[in-house]
DNA sequence: CATGAATGAGCCTTCATTCAT
DNA sequence: TATGAATGAAGGCTCATTCAT
């Protein structure tokens, strides 16, 4: 009947429920703050319920983690197909992850906590599958720029280099700044007042390296940045208050 | 008198066998895989005097932490007085953080287990204090060379940039390719062979990026990285096995 | 009326489907491997209905018990109305006792997993006393043939003894080595290759030790054996596979 | 030192003493009502130094097992050197199994409980390894007796019988009495008001029917008995209430 | 009648830390 | 000074039973 599908719907929604209510735990206590006691009660739910959705304690992580990339993929898929340049569009990926980091921080910084060998390991099979998945998905997402930049022209590739490496080089520089901003290491001392800046002058000055056209020193890439929230992410800054 | 300072010593000894031993635990099992029990009896002593020396379980962590970056430090203070030019020295402050990843694997992967909140809250304040000092310290290394090289010319800072900023992006991609490195996340399926090569390549390409003479184009780096080895760090590719 | 007649039917042979579910997991997992879900999942009905059912998860288990009484009973009444001396009868009943144990092995292994106090003392009232009934309906079969053989003079009770006493000796033979068959030690290390054999072969020597007429040596019990097989039996043997 | 004698000293007494508890629970309240808290409460000790000496609760458990053996082993023992012919010794073994029902029933009713197979399975391999070779030592015990008896002529073995099979037959007898003796089920409704000495007399019938001379008929074993305790375990039956 | 979601007490096990010797 | 026995709080997970629908 219907009435299956409606609980199909139910149980997704509580299950959102409960990796959401993770999600905030885990950003307020960090990961060893963490137990299946303080969830279960935060959902309201009884701790053998929560057993009933989630495996353990690590699928129940595992699914937090997917949760988080499933937004990011959102994020960037929505900025990859903002109308314009190739290095544009790979400006407004970058306004995609800033905006994450802006609007969803819990989803950018409980990520880090969750690079914990023991949650791939004891989470359940199917979801492992889908984890390792959704990274491709979104790598996809940034190289099928790159490649695109490739067939215009906008970009050459020197003999040796190929789209994964520039790609690589955007995803480190922005996993270390996201790492580094939220470590709590005081930056402002080494005279960085803006982690979330530095790392996108920095991208931008990666992508001048590989001679990407136009260079920044060429466009106003921050004026593009400023489109794309308007445009493309104009529902994120509305909604909800950036920190 | 001197035997004071003789027991001083052997405390200083004795404190360094413990953080090498817990370290090696550290790298072997996980930070999961840690506790008080295995790490005295793999230095075979007691639990008892393990607290003797480090305040608690984090505490002793803190102290493998900073450990890892006084190698770290070493290593690039060596680097930074490479003779060359100051795009040169940046290269072999490179070669120095590739080494201490292929040589004392050790230092590097154990640093990312223990970027954990609770480590940093429940260390001796001392030790906090020294914890996020050293840090700069490694930095200043970097940013003096960035400050030579605008002293010297080779680099030219565009208005609103800082040296700062380039320390960031170097460190970031570092940072991010490391992590990677050992995520388990499967990079060649991205297209990436070698995390460190990647990480490399991107660390030079943006340095072009900044402008910062002689470009990678006009100059043999990889040359420059075979010199560094060889006459900085022949010791360390000497003596212990390169994986 | 005769729906409430076959409201009831149905409701037996439910119950005897869920009794039958129970013990093949209990044979498979074992006592501690058995939990109301997974009786609950191998009918396909409800936990709820379970509880319709039985008061209690040892009222099933017990109820398992009462169906293993059962099937024993109906065995051993059949061959105690076998045709022959009233030593050959009770060699039936031998007869009966080992083709429950080979043919309907579930029956007797489970039987052994379910000798816990916690079953009589959870399980219904109603449950109990059948339960304590349904052993000595057993026994008066094999009472009975003693009996028979008393007043025959088949047997002559020496002073002080009594048929009881007999029928105990013969129980104790068999609980004891099914006991040892599948307690897992390696019988074959002390000398016995096949605890069945050994266990019909003290039977009659305790028969024998009782003067029970005609003699182990005056007589081939084997052939007896193997025609009660096939007169009382041959059903057993026929559909079920001889293990 | 022989400090460290005495250390080891007081960890055997002190489990000899949790051993000792945990069998009295056993006894009190079953298998299923004995857990690691209530075995810490009852010797007043922490949950973890339980823990320091018994690897998991199946590891004591077994641990309790093989204390059990070892009390049947001694006794069996001390029977089997009795002075006097080859079936007075196996006698004066019955007295000993008779003894440990009646003046340590707690060794011997518990022994019943611990037939559970995650006990071998969790337990650990050297006190699995030793808990399978203590039931080999009882046994060669009495097998012993029987092929002395061979030796002797007390005991001529028919054509495909083995001594093996007879200890086979008084081990069953033993463990199926000591089986029904504690199962609650109501033997007095059946016409056994002694158990243990119904155990007796099947057991010196089953004697007379391997034609183990002299036969029961022919010898007062009745007094054999008699002399065993007083000679054998005049000890026991002087210091522990028969109950 | 039938369902299965929900409960929550209970249990095993770990481990950082202390302190008497 | 050095030890390691002892502690006990904490946490992951299970499962018999109930009850609203």
């Amino acid at each position: 009947m219907s009435t299956t599908a409606r609980r199909e719907r139910e149980v997704r929604q509580r299950e959102q429920l409960i990796v959401t209510a993770a999600r905030r735990l885990l950003l307020e206590h960090g990961f060893a703050g963490i137990n299946m006691d303080v969830v279960a009660e935060a959902v309201d739910y009884s701790k053998g319920l929560l057993y009933k959705h989630f495996a353990s304690k690590e699928d129940l992580l595992a699914a937090v983690s997917l949760d988080n990339h499933e937004k990011r993929t959102e994020l960037f898929d929505r900025a990859a197909m903002f109308a314009g340049s190739t290095r544009e569009r790979m400006t407004a990926i970058g306004v995609a992850d800033e905006t994450l980091a802006l609007v969803y921080p819990e989803f950018q910084r409980t990520e880090q906590l969750l690079h914990v060998p023991s949650i791939l390991e004891k989470c359940t099979p199917e979801r492992r599958t889908r984890l390792m998945g959704v990274t491709s998905v979104c790598m996809n997402c940034v190289q099928g720029v790159a490649r695109d930049a490739v067939a215009t022209g906008d970009l050459v590739l020197p003999e040796g280099q190929t789209t994964a490496g520039i790609v690589f080089g955007l995803w480190t520089i922005a996993l270390g700044a996201h790492t580094l901003h939220q470590s709590g290491k005081p930056l402002e001392m080494l005279g960085i007042s803006n982690a979330l800046a530095a790392m996108r002058d920095n991208q931008q000055k990666l992508l001048d390296g590989y001679d990407w056209k136009p260079l920044s020193s060429e466009h106003d890439y921050g004026a593009v940045r400023e489109r794309v929230r308007q445009e493309v992410f104009a529902h994120e800054y509305g909604t909800r208050a950036r920190s």
